[in-house]
RNA sequence: GUGGGUGUAGCUCAGUUGGUUAGAGCGCCAGAUUGUGGCUCUGGAGGCCGAGGGUUCGAGCCCCUUCACUCACCCCA
């Protein structure tokens, strides 16, 4: 019996490892000159907070997409299928807010959620995300995105667009949802079986709906900007125009929805070409109503989401290249028993002053082993054999020059260190 | 959940209208003067041809079933 990954995850190789630890190290470091600290929380929760946090009309939930369990206790937890709720959680548990009028914090992790693998979609995959929790300024979205922008240019990556819009607020949501249903009523019978669902759970859905009949019956459909309250439309362009202060471009996309139903106001979405049909790189939204949702005293939030698989995508895409991990510094080489005992106290020595070294373990020929020196990328080898011994010294060849030497045993990790 | 595509060596793939011991490149291992890498050359190891059944004198190739991977719908990061 041969094992493998479960449908929907992968390993991430020793070669290709580097990539992720790039991505995220870069992600820290944008998210560190924000003023973002991280926070770490569980990888599953009380389900109940996804249920009440996601919403119980969200696809998330109504198309069961999340690991739920119930764990020997009797108790039903859930592994994370997104990353705000834990992070809400999390703040009102351990009352961030009485720190400050304003939190900042990133995560990174893994998510999960039971659906079909496609490029660039992954039963279990990881995001960066940030969230802002205590300000409703509208130059708090702007920063959200403008840190999303840094995260991706400080990875090479260029070719994204950022659609924006409003979904409104508890003020102004429900009249356009019913303009909306009174729009949409007469092709309902012709509009596919999702939309008609959606009809009364999340009509909004029913705009970002990519079935031909139902967008040809919404292609006019009034817009949702045009029946904002005051308060949103304000903070829409108030976000724009901060946007546009730091250069950022972004088009106005009245069909951008979002799936979960905790969002307010602002919502967003990075899109990349070349990542297949899953494009957003990048998204989030205002959700003012959450915190409140969690059992918190009302407090506004906005903040985003990252996958990244498919930044790691987008990279592909765009040719970046990641920093390449420093190779090391001395391979060391024995031939026969002496040689091999003062070949691995070396080892030691160099290792405990901090450099990094390696040796064969295979017992193989000189040839092999210097073979190995190379492929490993290693500055020097370190060859220590009868000769070496009986002079109590090792020779040191440098594999770029090939240039060689003997040095006395005594002085060889002074040497190294440089 | 619904479609399409693909399963042959560690990896990327060839395999003619079904025909004998299943191939290449890369990688790996070993050699090409004694204890010296990269480039080159030579040799070697490594395949229940995804699995099960069927048709046939004969199946990697045809048929059925099944599993896996993959892309798309859906949904989303």
């Amino acid at each position: 019996m041969r094992f493998q990954a479960p449908r929907g995850t992968h390993d991430v190789l020793p070669g290709d490892s580097f990539r992720w630890r790039f991505v995220e190290e870069t992600f820290r470091e944008v998210c560190r000159r924000f003023g973002y600290a991280e926070i770490r929380t569980p990888t599953f929760e009380d389900t109940q907070l996804f249920l009440r946090g996601i919403g119980e009309g969200s696809e998330i939930v109504v198309d069961k997409q999340m690991y739920s369990f119930n764990d020997p206790g009797g108790d039903s937890l859930t592994l994370r299928p997104e990353g705000t709720a834990p992070a809400v959680r999390a703040f009102l548990e351990n009352s961030l807010h009485a720190q400050g009028p304003v939190t900042k914090v990133f995560y990174t992790g893994p998510i999960f959620r039971y659906e079909r693998p496609q490029s660039g979609r992954l039963r279990e995959h990881h995001q960066c995300g940030i969230e802002l929790f205590g300000s409703i300024d509208p130059a708090a979205d702007a920063e959200v995105i403008q840190l999303g922008v840094r995260y991706l240019r400080s990875l090479d990556i260029r070719g994204e667009e950022i659609h924006i819009n409003s979904v409104g607020c508890p003020a102004c949501r429900p009249a356009y949802l019913q303009v909306l249903r009174r729009y949409v009523k007469p092709h309902l019978s012709e509009m596919c079986g999702n939309c008609q669902r959606r009809y009364e759970a999340n009509p909004l859905r029913i705009l970002d709906c990519k079935v031909d009949v139902c967008r040809a019956a919404t292609a006019d459909a009034p817009p949702m900007h045009d029946s904002l309250c005051g308060e949103c439309s304000d903070h829409l362009t108030g976000c724009r125009e901060v946007l546009d202060l730091y250069g950022i471009e972004c088009v106005l996309d009245d069909r951008l929805v979002r799936g979960l139903d905790y969002y307010t106001k602002t919502a967003f979405e990075f899109l990349h070409g070349g990542l297949g049909a899953q494009s957003a790189v990048l998204s989030g939204g205002r959700y003012d109503g959450l915190v409140e949702e969690c059992g918190g005293s009302p407090t506004p939030g906005v903040g985003f989401g990252s996958g990244v698989e498919r930044v790691l995508l987008a990279m592909e895409a765009e040719q970046s290249q990641p920093v390449a991990p420093e190779p090391i510094t001395a391979f060391v080489i024995t031939l026969g028993d002496a040689a091999r005992k003062a070949g691995l106290k070396l080892l030691a020595d160099l290792r405990a002053v901090g450099l990094a070294a390696d040796t064969d373990y295979a017992g193989r020929s000189m040839k092999a082993q210097m073979k190995e020196a190379n492929r490993c990328g290693a500055r020097y080898a370190v060859i220590i054999g009868e000769d070496e011994v009986a002079h109590n010294a090792a020779t040191v060849k440098d594999l770029a020059t090939s240039e060689q030497a003997s040095v006395r045993m005594e002085s060889l990790v002074g040497s190294l260190v440089e």
